[in-house]
RNA sequence: GUGAGUGUAGCUCAACUGGUUAGAGCAUCGGACUGUGGAUCCGAAGGCUGGGGGUUCGAGACCCCUCACUCACCCCA
């Protein structure tokens, strides 16, 4: 168990990942599906980059001050002496695979999803892993508040498929260069002004972030955090008119949501929209999904002035929250009577599963009872009994082990039977 | 990084105020049972009680250290 103990060491999964056994992994299939159903309706299509990066691309796209950068990331020397990093979010990859394929000569807005493991060096809790794994979507190239509305009903929608009840949308604008730096200067004095009732992270976050005083939970400063401006209050023309369109759309959709002024996302790329769906049922990580708009980042790594948007979910927490429907499992458990029956089950089994009816034989050879023992044990649908009687005749007994009803059949009527009759249950 | 709680078989849990060789159910494997399953009965295997140290005649239990897990802070998906 521990590293410690000196005879048997047994390793075990590294602290904050584990292993997603058969019995869940069908759960993961299943919301995989669903999800990019739903994405690919709306016309966005795959991208899939590499687990790791350059260094340089987080530190520049998700930010410097970003607790992510600062504590969160791993990030080794590779033999070839480069900073490497395992992507603690999706983002900064995409925007670097699109400048550096030129994606942006494209007809666009362009739209593009993934589904894959992040990695964050964070002290694991409920609905939180160092290796988790996040469903994204990313749209470039649209500017319309439209866009904003839609990613946040595809998003519902997603959420809708998955059975996933209870959620709650907050939605802010953060602004945008022109009218954000006014803004955190109100603020950065407002909260001057009280820095002494601060708590000591606060305080730091007076000169490095203030907006990040919002996210804090201690009592005191909420308090006092309630009577700083609000960003909407100063917003620009151009924000204040995308903010209202935004709401406005999610309005025409009949999607609820709250502003939520003091939604700050702990990502520094942030302009304009930014939201989160949140749910009750998952303790204190309780964000399933979370995203915004990101107009400068392209600008800011060399590439085409382009616009961004997009949303990350956390598989983990949406599993957790699904209401997943179970999906019948259907095979064929075939039992063999005699070393002759044996050589003939094992060319069956072969034939039925080129037709895509899913079977199991066991080659070790036991008494009839064993082997539907057997079949009952691993709930196997149907079995096929295969005896020398049989052999002859050139027609098998297949049984329904949930009825107990048995008939003779042909080989070849196996697959349609087997498929209509297990629909019908 | 900080705090709290919990560590006994694959799983769920026992073992009195410290007292023989740490038990049970479920699951696993074998047998009763070589042409008809889920049952029943019999049996087997499975543990350095997370690890290390200490107190004691004696520790699964008490003390210290450590590790892991869980939850919360923080952060976020």
């Amino acid at each position: 168990m521990s590293e410690s103990s000196p005879g048997k060491k047994s390793i075990s999964a590294i602290k904050g990942t584990k292993d997603i056994l058969p019995r869940e992994a069908r759960a993961w299939q299943q919301a995989e599906n669903i999800a990019k159903n739903v994405f690919e309706l709306y016309g966005y299509r795959e991208i899939r980059a590499p687990v790791f990066e350059a260094t340089e691309l987080f530190e520049k796209g998700t930010g410097q001050t970003s607790d992510i950068v600062i504590k969160e990331m791993y990030t080794f020397t590779d033999k070839g002496g480069r900073s490497v990093t395992l992507r603690p979010e999706y983002t900064p990859s995409v925007v670097r695979a699109i400048i550096e394929h030129r994606l942006y000569l494209q007809p666009g807005p362009l739209r593009f999803y993934y589904i894959g493991p992040m990695f964050r060096y964070d002290k694991p809790q409920k609905g939180r892993y160092r290796q988790f794994h996040q469903i994204d979507i990313e749209v470039f190239g649209e500017s319309d508040p439209a866009i904003d509305a839609e990613i946040v009903e595809m998003a519902d929608y997603l959420l809708q498929e998955l059975r996933i009840s209870d959620t709650e949308t907050l939605v802010n604008s953060v602004g945008c260069r022109k009218c954000r730096p006014a803004y955190i200067k109100e603020l950065r004095t407002a909260a001057q002004a009280v820095a002494a009732s601060l708590c000591a992270d606060c305080q730091r976050k007076v000169t490095t972030n203030p907006l990040r005083i919002f996210d804090c939970k201690i009592e005191t400063c909420g308090e006092l955090a309630r009577r700083f401006p609000e960003i909407t209050a100063y917003l620009c023309a151009e924000c204040d008119d995308h903010f209202r369109n935004f709401r406005a759309y999610l309005d025409l959709y009949g999607i609820p949501y709250r502003i939520e002024p003091r939604l700050v996302r702990g990502i520094d790329y942030y302009t304009k929209t930014t939201f989160e769906i949140t749910t009750v049922k998952l303790g204190a990580q309780n964000a399933v999904v979370g995203g915004g708009r990101y107009d400068d980042m392209m600008k800011d790594f060399g590439g085409p002035d382009i616009c961004g948007i997009g949303f990350a979910a956390g598989m983990e927490r949406l599993l957790s929250v699904a209401r997943l429907e179970k999906k019948p499992e259907s095979f064929v458990f075939i039992a063999h009577l005699g070393s002759e029956a044996k050589k003939v089950a094992l060319g069956i089994a072969r034939d039925l599963r080129r037709q895509a009816v899913e079977c199991l034989l066991e080659f070790k050879e036991r008494g009839l009872k064993a082997q539907l023992g057997r079949a009952s044990k691993l709930q196997a649908s149907w079995s096929l009994i295969i005896g020398e009687e049989e052999i002859k005749k050139g027609q098998f007994l297949l049984k329904n082990m949930k009825t107990g009803v048995q008939r003779e059949v042909r080989l070849e009527d196996i697959p349609d039977l087997v498929r209509t009759e297990s629909r019908q249950d």
